[in-house]
Order: structure tokens, then sequence, then C-alpha cells
DNA sequence: ATAAAATAAGACCGAACGGTCTTTTATGTA
DNA sequence: TACATAAAAGACCGTTCGGTCTTATTTTAT
């Protein structure tokens, strides 16, 4: 790889955590300097505005969850233990976020909303991507017989997907577990009585 | 009230809707001046700076919310039925906000946290009272023998308002209510399992 | 080693930022 | 109605903003 390409490469990694933490307003380029340690004729050498850092630091910190996200579904083998390894997973992200800042979903859809229509878009379009991969578990699950049928995956998917970054947002504010702890208790029980066939 | 009382308040007002789609940094002394009709003479006679607006904006939001909120729960007669309120009236508001741009604990919250010390610390703090508010019905519910008490007070109300926050969430990135009808079910279905004694 | 090409520096630009201060205008009271 | 006071205007300040462009430096390939 190139110079060029890899000093690229980390202005997007040092982006997507200003960003993230700050928002798009609330991060200016003289940040983006201080974090990189180039001058400003080094970054627009790799990109032509603001906006284009903004988005590409999105799609990064967007990647690197799904990727994670994907790691930790994969090994398992029945879509039960799918979810599972979906709600364990943000049950240890919420004190341990991949991109600092914590979700990038949260924050972006927030900070962007009414104010960057390219951002949100975006935003709008990667958060539709986890929430149709939590569908598709579902779905699977279902035609499998593993999972009940009179429930639609749209409806499983936005519950879930609610409820985890509402207790990411609680936990922003109070940086303990109990809010994530509590909703994923919730989703568990809720999955068992709506999702799962088998009743134990 | 003297004139200056009144435009003080309408500036406040303006402010507030803007602060809540905009955020902190995204909004400036000019996008207030063009809001309110004023120029900076005018709103700088009543406040002494950005943050000091910003602040009683805020201040203003959560009032009219926690007003609005026990309004509705009010003429019950039963906690559970107080419960109920509150979820009712999220439902509506997710579609119909009393402030224009959602949530403003939602906002405001994700904007300030790491920008913003002051408004993040009264954010955390007005939004620990409004926890405490529901922890305050559940607490009397299972004093009254209404409600289950094998079951943290705190654990429910982190539940409740996590699973709230994040549908509303959800409703700011796809414009439909299907979030939040999804997330007030499996709620309902919670309070059902977890929290009420009487099973049907 | 050298030349061409890629990359970074940093001076520079106009605009917008938050904030101050003096002047003008409107308000309330005697 | 006149006067004191409160409120609003708007010119002004230094700073920072995002962005451009020329110059210098470093890579890279020959």
């Amino acid at each position: 790889m190139s110079k060029g390409q890899s000093t690229k490469e980390m202005i997007i990694e040092k982006s997507a955590d200003l960003f993230n933490i700050r928002g798009y307003a609330g991060c200016s380029l003289s940040d983006i300097m201080a974090a990189t340690g180039l001058k400003k004729g080094g970054i627009y050498n790799h990109f032509s505005n603001k906006d284009e850092i903004a988005l590409e630091a999105f799609k990064y910190s967007m990647a690197l969850l799904e990727t994670k996200l994907t790691g930790v579904i994969a090994p398992m083998d029945t879509d039960k233990d799918r979810l599972i390894a979906i709600l364990e997973f943000y049950r240890q992200y919420a004190m341990n976020p991949v991109i600092e800042g914590g979700c990038p979903v949260l924050n972006t859809i927030v900070d962007a909303d009414g104010t960057n229509p390219k951002l949100i878009s975006l935003a709008r379009q990667k958060t539709q991507r986890l929430l149709k991969m939590l569908e598709f578990i579902i779905i699977r699950g279902q035609k499998q017989g593993e999972f009940r049928t009179d429930i639609e995956p749209r409806t499983v998917s936005l519950t879930i997907f609610s409820g985890i970054e509402g207790a990411l947002l609680l936990t922003k504010a109070f940086t303990d577990g109990k809010a994530i702890e509590a909703m994923i208790n919730c989703l568990y029980s809720y999955l068992e009585n709506k999702l799962y066939l088998s009743k134990s």
C-alpha cells in the first residue's frame, strides 16, 4: 500500500473517533489536524471537503461494527444462538465500544438529523442494513421451524434494536452498565415469550 | 409581565426548538436571531452568552415535557394505569413531539456528551428526574400490593426508559411509527410478566 | 542517482463565529 | 406629557471557520 493510502486511512480512523464524540458541527478541521498531526494541506490532499471526511469516517465506523457483529454471529449453529450472540455482543459493547464515543448509529442519527442530509441518509441506510441482518436471522429461524411465525420479523428487529440503542443512550448518561443489563434481560424474556417455539 | 420578560421567554421557546434540532454546536447566534426576529443586541440584553441560552432552552423543554407527563399521570387511579398512561403518552409523542426535533433527553445527551460539560450535567440530572418519576410509581405500587416486589424499581424504570428512547431514535431515522409500536408492545408484556401481580 | 510524481506544508482568503459596547428607540411611571 | 429606565439595534472586535493554492518536501520508479 502506498504511503498516501495509509495516511488517508489514518485520517479516517482518527476522524471516526472525533466525529463520533463531537458530532459533525462540533468537530473542526483544526481538531482533525491536531488528531492526525497533519496540516491542512496534508488532509485536503486526500479529501475535497469536511463532508467527505465525515462520510468516510462514518462508513469506516459502521464497517468496523458490522465486521465485529458478523464475527460474533458466524460461529453459532442455531438462529436462537445467533440472536443471543448479538445481545451478548452489545452487553459488553456498552461498556467497551468499538468506536470511542459510543454507538455511531445513535450518535450520527441524532447529530445529522435536520442538519446534514447526506450524512443522515447514509446513517439511515446503514441502520437499515443492521435491521435487515437481524431480520434475516429471524426469517431463517422461522423457515426452519426454530421460531414462531406469528410475529413479524421487522417487529422483532425493531424491538431488539430500539431496546439496545436506548440502553446505550442511558449508558452514555450514567456510566454504569445497569441500563444495558436491564434491557437485555427484558429482551431475553421478550424473545422467550414471543419468538421461541419451545416453552421450557 | 414586563415586555422584557415576555421577549426573553420568546427567545427561550424559539431557541428550544433550534437547539433540539441542530444541537449546541450546530446552532449559531445568527440562527437564533433569524428565528426570533431580534438582532444581537436584543438577545444579549437578556442572556450573557450562548451557553446560557442553551441551558435555559433545555430547561424549558424538559419542564414542558414533565408537565405534559404529569398531566397524563394525574387523573389515573392505579399505579398500573399510570404506567400505561406514560407508555401511551410516548406512543403518540413519537409522531407528535412536544418540542420540534424529537425528545430533548435523547438529543441533548448525544449532543452534549463529551463537548459541553454544563449541558450534559444538566441533561443527566433531568433524565434522573424522569427515571425517579417512574420509580416512584413503581415503588408505591409495590408498597400497596399492586406490583410484585421481586424486581428492582430502578431496573424497571431503566428498561422502560431505554426502550422508549431507543424507539424514538428509530422514529427519527424511519419516520413511521413502527418502532414505537413494536417497543411499547414489548414493554406491555414485560410489565405483564415481571411487574404486575395478577396473571390473567 | 535522478527525475517525475505524489504528498505535505503553510500562507492566505472571505465568511461566519461568539461576544462587546455605544447609540437609538420603546416602555412604564409620575 | 415628560422623564427615567428598560430594551433593542447594529457597528465593531478578535478569532476561528472551511477551503484554496503555491511552494517545499518526500516517495517511488527508473
